[in-house]
DNA sequence: TATGAATGAGCATTCATTCAT
DNA sequence: CATGAATGAATGCTCATTCAT
């Protein structure tokens, strides 16, 4: 009828939804997803299992929700700032670092985003993963080109044919946001700078000594 | 008293337990751990339910021999053989060569082990997980951190502390393992020098050319 | 709050409680506890398999929270009321009559009980038996005894050593439960005086006519 | 097609067949009727699954044979021999001491026994148990049947109607041989004294004194 | 006849989803 | 819209029985 009730309706779903997703990211990363149940997500948001019914359509939905407003906010991450400045290899070390810090503070849905396969995505995971999830793993899969197509605009990345660098800089940072969450103690800052390092010049022994922060 | 039919039964029960773990194989692959019933996976190799409970303990032990046994195979891919000779460089392109063939013949297996964080590990990918797979994903951590060693030692890799080299090969391997099963076109000895070229020298443009196969 | 609705709540608990246990009563008795399926009980109870899990933890549970109350209500008969009066024997047979005439009304139970050993325990009843089984035993033991204690100190029983008047007097009661429950038509309180006068003078000759109902 | 050779089979199969009691008797005394397994009576008796099946039709089978055999072997013994002298009473007791005696040595059929209700007997144990076991059932009440019969004959017992001093005379055994089997270091002698003169004289309070072996 | 692996019907239990209150 | 008990399809596992060797 008019505006202010409507808003105020919206924000307690907000509310609801907002709290059935965090309930549910605990959950899911503790258990897995087949073996989180409704009713433990339910009691973690101290609601009933009904009201879950309410808020998305099964259970599909709420994991399909979680992936998609947690995807947005870790790809945010990875898009460029005003204050990204210097080299490119200075400015994605920038983004890398929000990136790792980002997913220190939700390390539950990181470890969600790797058993559905979400980011650097896996084969053939169960028959339902499908559909929704496709969309997600597509986000990442176009941001990682994305910025190798950045890299090789300004000369500082090799033309390489097909999305070969693409899904090179997806498994690095794949393999190193894994150890972060097990070394809770490592400094974000230097991670990041091996994480670019190691996908910029490689492995291979190099004439002149490194950067300081090689790594811990 | 009887060597031959002595011989007979085993080969028996190891027909069986082949026969069981080829659908098993076959049927997590499809459908995931969880949604595979063991009812599928007896009618694929065409015997009773039962006789899948004469060779294993239960669902969760079947897919752990069947870790076992595939891992085994996968791991003694990248073990080095007399025939790998030549520099560093070019004795790892063999091997890996030797792994990216496998697991085009093997995909089915390959998703599994990606569904199990079996390769290049996951976080927290559900509580049962925990025992028995973790002894394979050791097993892979271990071989890449003696590759590495191997390189360090011959003065082929910069020796950065820790495992950041291990766990940078292993992401890399994945994400082009996991690609190659995507683009079954793709030839494996050009994804395994793009594999090992990245690993050793990064993504950063070279001053001079880059060898012949680049990628496709 | 709400002191209605919380009682129509658990009006409505128990209402579903008692049609399981009823339904649970028909069908043990019927077909032992081996025999008998969730199925059965939840479709005589009219109500979905799963109802039966909101209740009742397993169906061992079931059994259990049976034989409890079932129990309770057959001991309750044999504890003395203020109407009893009159000599040991007089207010003995006031007690078991009441006693028969439950079990009349509750066979199906009394069947049960038998099979659980519930009444006059059995040797080794399967391992299962064990933990709670084993109070409702001990409850009828202790009633058993009770009664005997009480005659001796009324000086109306000779004053055995031991539990040998108990175990006397339960297994005189037990065989004339079981025969109640064969011959329908049997007058109770005709049998109940002969339980007792059989449990206090047993069965040699007597000099002098016996009481007139002596058996039918 | 002669003599020997067919007693030689003969006594082989005997053989088996009695391993195979043997072993269900202690099997079915562990875990009961319904959680005993084949292949545990087996094993037990260190031999094949398929062969149990060569000596007995099913396992139910294997249950009627058992309690045939010992029941036989138990009604045996209170069957009067030509020791067996002096008054009703005395001779009772004889026979009662053997009974003991015997259940002293089975204790795990008689725990079957009582699982079956075999022995004063229970009223529906589950439709299964009907033909076969009701038999062994008769042939204890016959025999409690023609014991009393016996003592109403000499002048002994008082002529009740019906089978109540049979019903009596077996509740009272039963009692006191479950309770022999707890208390193993019970005098069975003693033991069947406290039992026929109970069942004679009843646990009411006596003028003189009783005979010295009151109870345990 | 002994053997023991194969068989598959049978059953307890779980849990996503519905719906009356 | 929140609630939470009812629902019943789905599935892992058992074990009596069969049968090829």
């Amino acid at each position: 009828m008019n505006g202010e009730p409507l808003r105020r309706r919206d924000e307690a779903r907000a509310l609801f939804r907002n709290a059935i997703l965090d309930a549910a990211e605990a959950v899911f990363a503790e258990r897995g997803f087949h073996g989180a149940r409704i009713q433990d997500i339910a009691e973690r948001a101290r609601i009933a299992v009904g009201t879950v019914y309410n808020h998305f359509e099964d259970k599909d939905d709420v994991l399909g929700a979680l992936l998609e407003v947690r995807s947005e906010e870790m790809l945010a991450q990875l898009l460029p700032v005003r204050e990204d400045t210097g080299s490119f290899a200075s400015r994605l070390r920038d983004r890398v670092t929000r990136l790792l810090t980002y997913v220190r503070a939700h390390d539950a849905f990181f470890a969600i985003a790797n058993e559905q396969g979400l980011f650097a995505g896996s084969v053939a995971p169960g028959a339902h993963t499908a559909s929704k999830r496709l969309r997600q793993v597509e986000r990442f899969r176009a941001l990682f080109s994305a910025i190798v197509e950045e890299g090789i605009a300004s000369g500082d990345l090799e033309p390489l044919q097909g999305d070969a660098l693409a899904r090179f800089f997806g498994g690095t940072l794949r393999a190193f946001l894994l150890s972060a969450l097990a070394r809770r103690t490592a400094d974000v800052e230097e991670d990041a700078s091996v994480v670019v390092d190691l996908f910029l010049h490689g492995a291979a022994r190099r004439k002149k000594p490194r950067l300081k922060g090689a790594t811990r």
